[in-house]
DNA sequence: TATTGACCTAAAGTCAGGTTTAGGTGTTAC
DNA sequence: GTAACACCTAAACCTGACTTTAGGTCAATA
């Protein structure tokens, strides 16, 4: 059993949003003692690293309560609950594609820049076709425009 | 030169969304004909995609807008601005393992509530332990725990 | 015993990033 | 010549996800 403070901690989430998360139903079947202070247990922790998880995956918090309360409807929404984890698996796929192209345009920045920088200004760089560029960063030139 | 409504629909941003935009200093060297009528040219563009790629990489509006008004100092801000992407690109791997780490999360539940729904409930998979998981699925498992 | 520290609630406040509204202009289509 | 359309501004409004504030409980320490 855990305080607060010390799931705080250990997460590095702010005592106030623990608190938030509770208030708005995502911790579902955590218990307070008689004096109203919650007392985390190994259940609850792990609700709270699959919050972090839905929330890195672009999940609202009202879409994580809504799954949690299926949590708490037992075995009739196993099915429920399998698919939105599917979902949410292509959703972070599409989300680490994305970000793969952001990455192919910056590290097209920072060859230009790199460039420019030698230069001392940025004529050359912004009127370079195609051909005077390495094979690599046409490459991603070519799938960035 | 594009209107706004023609760039609204190539990049599939709301007009409204471009406004705020231009009016948070996001489009330097933007130009309005004599009745205030905006006129996107293929600098513009790029900037728009510079915009969406750095919006991704999690940079503020603010930020933005401060490296944008680099652009418009001219050759003294390279340097800057080359650290600026490399740092990006710090920031844009970083998120990426995050979302790897997310995507083991969710992988692991998915064999779960898999294994859970040929079950019918959840009992077996409860109390699961490690050496009952396959392979990969142990693997995930470790990572995330 | 009194003060410190960790906890509590309810309600108000904050912030980013837009979106909507209200009222207006200028050009083309019937 | 009037209506429809695409554009404009300024300002108000909205949403999600927290955070802060104000006022209080309770247990342990000086």
């Amino acid at each position: 059993m855990y305080s607060i403070g010390e799931v705080s901690e250990m997460f590095n989430i702010p005592i106030s949003t623990l608190r938030y998360y509770d208030k708005e139903g995502l911790l579902i079947n955590l218990e307070k003692d008689k004096s109203g202070i919650r007392k985390f247990n190994e259940s609850n922790l792990e609700a709270i690293r699959v919050i972090e998880c839905l929330k890195k995956s672009g999940m609202q918090i009202k879409d994580i309560k809504e799954f949690m309360s299926w949590v708490s409807e037992g075995n009739k929404t196993i099915t429920k609950r399998k698919n939105m984890f599917l979902k949410q698996k292509e959703n972070i796929e599409a989300k680490i594609k994305e970000l793969q192209k952001a990455l192919n345009m910056i590290n097209y920045k920072c060859w230009y820049y790199t460039q420019a920088e030698k230069d001392g200004n940025e004529k050359r760089m912004k009127n370079i076709s195609l051909k005077e560029m390495p094979k690599e960063i046409r490459e991603i030139w070519e799938n960035v425009h």
